[in-house]
DNA sequence: GCCAACGTTGGC
DNA sequence: GCCAACGTTGGC
């Protein structure tokens, strides 16, 4: 299969792409939305590349790029009763949560705000611009290179 | 901090 | 199965 393109998002302050980098590869925990969880557990592939994406942030916007390097696998927060995650409708023999792990690949020199993002005509149709709310979400190829452009051409503020 | 968008839950 | 109430996300 080609390779694919996903944007991934986190809070800074929680996990950042300083604390990939720090750790090389992480298990992404907690997503707690079925459309998002379907696209971790049915489609994500090793290999494809991820834009790690600072929601809540001051301004918001793809910070770097990461790989899957671990296909799905049950999100063992949803087990631990005294984790935030935590679902009481989940168990080991049938769990409900996927996650996948993913790999620090580059922490650009500027991130890609989204502002900048919602002024570029061409990422007009990114599923972050017209659905702002899914936490994992595809991103086509054409899109995926335009914004790594704009990172190395330093454009991205 | 506000609030719009939107996903989930639960009563009927 | 509908839909109102509620909770969360996340930009601003």
């Amino acid at each position: 299969m080609a390779r694919q393109y996903w944007l991934m998002k986190s809070e800074p302050y929680v996990y950042s792409i300083d604390d990939l980098e720090r750790d090389g590869t992480t298990h992404w925990d907690g997503v707690r939305n079925y459309a998002a969880r379907n696209l971790m557990r049915d489609r994500m592939r090793i290999g494809d590349r991820v834009l790690y994406y600072h929601s809540n942030a001051r301004p918001p916007g793809v910070a770097g790029i990461a790989e899957v390097c671990r296909e799905s696998y049950p999100d063992f927060t949803q087990f631990d009763e005294s984790n935030k995650y935590f679902d009481p409708k989940a168990t080991e023999e049938t769990p409900r949560w996927f996650m996948v792990d993913i790999r620090f690949i580059e922490k650009f020199a500027a991130e890609v705000s989204l502002p900048r993002i919602r002024a570029t005509p061409e990422l007009a149709k990114m599923v972050l611009v017209n659905r702002s709310r899914l936490s994992v979400q595809p991103v086509t190829e054409a899109e995926y290179e335009h914004i790594v452009a704009m990172a190395k051409e330093g454009v991205g503020g």
